[in-house]
Order: structure tokens, then C-alpha cells, then sequence
DNA sequence: ATATTTAATGCAAACGATTGCATGACACAC
DNA sequence: GTGTGTCATGCAATCGTTTGCATTAAATAT
């Protein structure tokens, strides 16, 4: 059996209550005792335990991660893997944990966290995601629970932490990027309205066209649905017409690379023909072929903030919801080029 | 405050014990209470307390996911999210809880692992990978804890619970497919050799020539490192000389969305001028242009079959190490034609 | 009718921490 | 010397389960 609070206690002359207090470095032991009884811990190589630990000061020191049902999102984008090593990082040195809620449904999800949250199994979750009607999202905030969002939040933000990037500034200033290359007809793909991330590039976009006076062409803008196994062929048609945009604005590395094939299948070269600049920053954004400038969004650091942010408030509680905008850089790299 | 045992107990009329026992599905409790505990239960939606449940119990029912320090083979690879699915499906269904473990280096990990061993967090883990010469599992063998190795046991393997692909059979089908097509001079990318998956699928690819007498030559091999950031001088050297090899196997998706890349650079097209086969049928397959024809490896299943062992280990100590083999199969897309 | 077995349940002590309150020692003031 | 206050520590209850053992009631054997 491991060592106890008692081993240390007996080893130390003093009382186990006095061992949990210096742990908790409260105050009123005196500085005598306390390195009497932290070289009894060190010397045993004592570390308390878990889940005794929790029971009795009834919390949990852990917090749920939540990942999206969704395939594609889940898949297709190294970036939740990189902001869970943001969100561990700060929790491994603060001595939280993480558990990873993962779901082939919503219902499943679902089912999972609701027993968590009886079970006293966690009490905080980071979503790492952002979706309008989501009803996980519903869910977290009917029961008052706590929890981050990375993303922005689409109702009660005020009540809602959350960490995100400033993504109609970074739509727009991708556009601008274009804008300054000499391109005047820009496209935009990216996901459904729900998707708040994309729904906000593409008003970043929009503001960039406002800001130059310049029109917005409806038919540029091109919408990937969930569902959608390949790009849609309104995409190739609008790639095929005399007057195709020079340049698109795509809303993540991953339907950049997409873009980049449907573009070799229609016979145009990028970035001769075509200039591209996405987001995310990922291997996809690397690996491809011109490698595509991208939008980096630093999701460790997302993922840190968004840690740093929920065990503030669990220390802390009625702190005020508080809203971290993480920056965002452009890495260029060969798929844009001036006109 | 949730509902406890206690609760249960008054509204069925017996102890806190029977409740336990109940479930437990305890034979020593007669039908009929068992019936009238169940409909308290239900009544008062009562779920036992995961921190109590397991410091009475003296056990965790949490398992540790180990992932790989390397950037890498966290990020290259949809897999991992995957195979965390995987696990997470089957351990939803039967109580358990996951935790991440990451670290930016191994020393980190090892130190959270360490950690959570002491606290009692977590009794079990599944490495999420294989490795020759890894402090990590190192530590796992000498401490005597229980873990699943995705991937090939390079020492131990009576010992060790192992869930992997057949990666020498899988290699030799590649290599297969390929002389099938009428292939002679096939060449191989890999990682270093203390990966087993790749150096066992070269192995497999070596056998292959083998059987069908094709010479073996060593220059056909590139061996990509950790640390390498792109493609090395000498694949480009290789693809320019009149004997280049025909057609290649390539040890993950990644490395084959590599080398299009580098065949482009070097005036190649895939798959006229080259064929390629790789291994993952990730999302970088399918998205690539031309989309790879790529070996599936199931990494759901190779989660789900880890989990299932790992919790069949937990319930029933002293079980004999079971080693799995998760079947694969080829996925044909557009990078393979015949010569 | 009594003794013995069997089945079903409850009691109470763990599990290993935390924490409100009591206690004791000591200092200082009067 | 008594009273009051401060500081440091310990006692013991508590968190919500689990589980070995005792207990009771019922069933069977003699």
C-alpha cells in the first residue's frame, strides 16, 4: 500500500491535520513544522491521494475535454490535439487532469457528460468547439455548469467564458493580404452559418470588400456542408467562368488542400492561376503541394488560455466570465501571388 | 448535494449496504429488494460517487492514454483521435473514464505519469504507440503496471498486452499489389527503425521481394528521421536517376502526400510516371491529389480491442498478456497504375 | 420440538484525505 | 497572580462508498 497522510504524520511527530494543512501551505503552521513535515514527505516520497483528496474537500481536480461529434472536425484538423497539449501543459503543472469526452452521437456525448457531472467525476468542462444549437452547449448552460469555451460563444457571452481568435479580424486581414497582392476578385469557402468560426472569417472577408469599396459577389462565396464528401461542383463551375475569382479566402487548411485539387482538375495552376490563403496553420498547410499560406491561430495557446481560464474560476468562484482573444499570425509560404 | 447512497437506502426501506450491493448485482440480495433499491434509484435518478466509489474500493477506473512526445506522430496522424474514439467508445459503455497524458518532452509525460500512479489516478494505461528505447515504457515494464501497447512489444512480448496491426503482412501486401501491377523496381519510405510499425512494414516489403527473387536494392530505401523537417536530398537524387524505381511503399499517408510533393518538384506526375501505395487511409490520403490508395489500418478498432483488454485485464488480474491482431485492408484510390 | 443449516440483510469499520472547533502553551497587560 | 489574547496544533467528524462479519429469520433435518 502507498504511503498516507499518516505515515507522514508519525514520521514528522505531528498530527496528520497538520501534514494536510502544510500541503495546503496555510498559514497558520508555523515555519518550523512545515519543514519538519516536508522533509517527512520528501523522505517518503509521499503524495496525496487522489481521489481521498478529492472526496473530502468535494471537488474534483478535473476537467472535461469535449471534443465535436463531427468527423470532420474531429479529423481532419491536428488542431484539437494541439490545443489539448495547451490545456495540459497548464493543467500537468497545477495538478489537474483532463478527461477526454469523446461520442459517436451527440446522445452519446452527452449520456457521458451527464454522468460525469453525477458521478462528481468533473465538475468543468472546456468545449473545444463553438457551434450554434448545439445541444451539448445547451445542456452545460441549463445546469449552470462551468465551462470554456474555445470559440466564441453565440448566446449569453456575457456569462460565458471563452477563449477565440479575433476571426473577423482574421478574415479580413487575410483579404487584405489579397487586396495588397492586386487582386480585386476574391472567392470565399468555407462551412455552414453555425459554424461561428467560419461564419466570422467570411464576415471578416466581407468587411475587407466593404473597406475597398469593393463589390461582394454572392456566387464567390462557396458553402461546404457537413455532409458533403467533396467539393461541390457549383465550385468548379465558378472556377471554369471568365470571370473566377483570382484569389480565395478558405476557411481552413483542409478545404485549402481541397481547393488546391479541384483546382488541378480544372486545369489551373496555383498560384499562377490562382492564389490561396487559409487557415489554421496545420501539416495540411505544409505537406501540400505549393504549400499554402495560412492563418496561424496558435491553438496551444488557445488551449492553454482556455485552461488557465477555467481553474482560475474554480479557484475562484463568481469571478466574472471573462473573454480571451488569443493572436493570430500569417505564415506565408507559395500559394499566393501577386496578380 | 447530489443524491448519495443514504438517500436511496431511507426511500427503500434498507441499508446503505444492500443499495451497494444491488449495484453490484450481489447474489446474496434477494430479487425483490434488488427490484425495490432499482426502482428507488431510478426514482431518485442516483448515480454512486466515482471518488467515493473508488477510495472504498481502492481502485480507479480511469485508464491513462500515452501519447507519443514526438510532434510528429501526434500531429501528422488523424489516428490518434481515432484510435482515442475507439477506446472512449468502449470504455463509455462500461464505466471507465480516459486521461490524456502529454508532455512536450518525456520527461514531462513520465513525471505526470509517475504522479497519477502515486495519487492513485490511474491504475492502467495504453501507450497509444510503440517505440524502441522509450523511458516511458521502460518505466511501465519495471514498475509492474498494467498497460496495453498499441503497436509490437520489442521486448517482454510473452508479458505485455499488445494490440497491433499485422505490419509485415500489411507490407508485403503493398509490395504485393504493386509487383502485381507489374512493378520490378520498387522502392520503400520509412521512419527510423526503432518505430516498429515501420520498420516492420519494410520488412514485410523485403519479404515480398524476396519470394518473387526481385534483387533488393539498398539505395531504394530512404529513411526519414525525427527530426528531418522535409524530404531528403537523397529521395530527389533517386527519383532523377534512369533506374528510379517504378513504384513505392510508403510507410504512412503522410510521407505519400511527401513524396507527390516531391515527385512534383522533380517533374514526376502520380500516377503515371509513379506509383504509391501508404499506409493509414487518413484524411491526407483521400485529400492529396491524385487521393493515395492507402492500406487501413482500423484504428478504431485497434482503440476499441486496446480498451477491452486493458478493462477484461483490471477485472480479472492474473489473466495471461493477450496479444491482438487487428485486420487491415487496402483501399484503392487513384496513385497505383499498372506499368 | 429442537438443532442445524441457509439465505438475506444490517452494522460498523475501513478507504485517505479535509476542516471546524477545541485545546494548550505562551506572552503580555494589569 | 489572574485575565485576555494570540498562535500553533490536535481531535474527531465528515466526504460517500465498500465489505467482512454478525445477526436474524426462515427452512430443513433429526
Amino acid at each position: 500500500m502507498a504511503i498516507t497522510i499518516r505515515d507522514v504524520a508519525a514520521l514528522a511527530g505531528v498530527s496528520p491535520s497538520t501534514v494536510s494543512r502544510t500541503c495546503k501551505n496555510n498559514p497558520s503552521i508555523s515555519e518550523e513544522t512545515k519543514e519538519r513535515v516536508r522533509a517527512a514527505m520528501a523522505t517518503l516520497g509521499y503524495e496525496p491521494n487522489f481521489q481521498a483528496s478529492n472526496l473530502a474537500s468535494q471537488n474534483s481536480r478535473t476537467i472535461g475535454l469535449i471534443l465535436p461529434v463531427s468527423e470532420r472536425f474531429i479529423y481532419a484538423n491536428s488542431f484539437f490535439l494541439e490545443m489539448i497539449q495547451g490545456i495540459n501543459s497548464y493543467c500537468n503543472v497545477h495538478q489537474y487532469t483532463t478527461t477526454l469526452i469523446t461520442g459517436q452521437t451527440e446522445e452519446e456525448a452527452l449520456q457521458v457528460i451527464r454522468s460525469m457531472v453525477r458521478t462528481g467525476q468533473t465538475d468543468s468542462f472546456i468545449l473545444l468547439y463553438s457551434k450554434q444549437k448545439d445541444p451539448i452547449t445547451d445542456y452545460l448552460y441549463n445546469e449552470g455548469l462551468l465551462f470554456a469555451m474555445i470559440g466564441k460563444a453565440y448566446q449569453f457571452a456575457n456569462q460565458t467564458i471563452y477563449v477565440d481568435t479575433d476571426n473577423i479580424l482574421a478574415g479580413q486581414e487575410a483579404t487584405e493580404y489579397l487586396y495588397q497582392l492586386g487582386h480585386r476578385r476574391i472567392g470565399y469557402i468555407g462551412y455552414e452559418k453555425t459554424l461561428l468560426f467560419s461564419s466570422d472569417r467570411k464576415y471578416g472577408y466581407q468587411l475587407a470588400h466593404f473597406e475597398h469599396g469593393l463589390p461582394l459577389q454572392e456566387d464567390y462565396s462557396i458553402e461546404i456542408k457537413d455532409s458533403m464528401k467533396k467539393m461541390p461542383p457549383e465550385l468548379s463551375d465558378l472556377l471554369k467562368r471568365p470571370d473566377r475569382p483570382t484569389a480565395f479566402v478558405v476557411t481552413d487548411d483542409f478545404l485549402g488542400v481541397a481547393l488546391e485539387r479541384t483546382c488541378r482538375e480544372c486545369g489551373l495552376t496555383v498560384p499562377e492561376d490562382l492564389s490561396i490563403i487559409s487557415f489554421n496553420n496545420s501539416l495540411f498547410a505544409q505537406m501540400t503541394s505549393p504549400p499554402l499560406t495560412s492563418i496561424d491561430i496558435n491553438s496551444m495557446q488557445l488551449g492553454a488560455e482556455a485552461a488557465t481560464q477555467i481553474i482560475h474560476h474554480m479557484e475562484n468562484p463568481n469571478l466574472a466570465s471573462t473573454k480571451i482573444i488569443v493572436p493570430h499570425e500569417i505564415v506565408v509560404r507559395e500559394s499566393c501571388r501577386p496578380i
